[in-house]
DNA sequence: TAGATTGTTAATCGATTAACAATC
DNA sequence: TAGATTGTTAATCGATTAACAATC
């Protein structure tokens, strides 16, 4: 479809998609990068070249079309199909993502969980089946689930990414606090909420700092 | 303490305290830049800028102590001080944070959480404290929190953001997809899962597409 | 046509990598 | 001392910003 887009760029995807649905919803049909790059707190300068790696949509004089725009980055991240998610790990983290309903309709729909104590589980999920980790092997070949959400410890993740590479899956989503090592042919996004708060933490001081200074 | 920090380098903080944890409880006293850079998927020369940026912790032909430069990162990231947390929004997500025990064991303990439906979520707390958010102003106050957490939804986050700035907070983790707006002298984390998700969808697309090729 | 705004090339800036002298 | 590995300077690479001609 489009050229090579760079990481840079593929990080900033998300963050457009989600200005454009607002505009869209807020009736907005086209935009200037001027006035995008004042919502989304980048330069103008950046929007044109960035929308420029993949096709030209705009029009001079006008600015670019909101609603052909959103659609074509939809399509540039494969949200224009769906992908099944089978969550492993049934701690909080775990529940807390297959119960979001608002990934499920955005295209990643959770199609089971899989957990050591199924029963303590199964309570607190509804609608969700939930197996034993033991029947993995047996259950995960038949779900058409693209993408596996590990949600457990860190100490059990690489493991259990080895073991559902055997089985297929390519894409995995994890939560677990580790660096994980994985062949080149599958995709690992990692979500490190630590990380995250660690980072946060760092500018709290350097805040401190400033105000002292 | 040290001088200038680039966000570069920032954003590696949290990955080289993790590695250097681990290290230090699998017992290894001292690491070079070359087995470090292995482990963490840098190159040497990067880890020895990075770490040259705060100080001169390695020895030539030895290199760096693993417990002093891990102790020295922790304080830099203001790790050795703690910083009390206060949960807005009791759906799944505020909730599998406030119980997910490692935060406060990492020096960041959730002291509340404030929701509209505080009967409801009050059974499956456990210890914590529960109030109705109508109560925010008269009781965030009293409760010496640095950082407050929004689990609610899109709508919802620009104006709880403002009300807490007006109450004296300073630092913002920030759950709900959404790009707030915020003055100069606040920090804002986000952790837009969506985002994580999304960009996971594309390298999926990306993968299949080099396979068909 | 005139005004606005893109597409695109060139300039700048910052981050990463390479190289090697300093030194443990 | 010899070998290993850092600290640091220089080279490279890539991303961002600036500028402006093309064009709606």
């Amino acid at each position: 479809m489009a050229g090579y887009i760079s990481d840079a760029v593929i990080r900033r995807l998300p963050a457009y998609y989600r200005h454009l649905r607002e505009l869209e919803d807020a009736g907005v049909k086209q935009i200037s990068s001027q006035d995008l790059g004042d919502r989304m707190q980048l330069t103008p300068s950046q929007i044109r070249q960035d929308i420029n790696t993949f096709g030209g949509f705009g029009r001079q004089g006008y600015g670019y079309p909101v609603t052909e725009l959103k659609e074509h980055i939809r399509a540039i991240m494969g949200l224009d199909h769906e992908h099944r998610m089978v969550i492993i790990g049934g701690g909080r983290m775990g529940r807390a993502i297959a119960s979001y309903a608002g990934f499920a309709r955005e295209g990643f729909p959770t199609v089971a969980l899989f957990d050591q104590d199924t029963v303590r589980i199964q309570m607190s999920t509804e609608a969700l089946p939930v197996y034993p980790v033991a029947e993995l092997e047996e259950r995960l070949p038949g779900m058409a689930a693209k993408i596996v959400v590990l949600a457990l410890p860190a100490e059990a993740a690489q493991e259990m990414l080895e073991r559902v590479y055997s089985l297929g899956i390519r894409a995995v989503w994890n939560f677990a606090p580790a660096d994980l090592v994985y062949p080149r042919d599958m995709t690992v996004m990692n979500v490190h909420l630590s990380d995250s708060l660690h980072i946060l933490s760092y500018r709290i001081n350097q805040q401190e700092e400033d105000a002292r200074s």
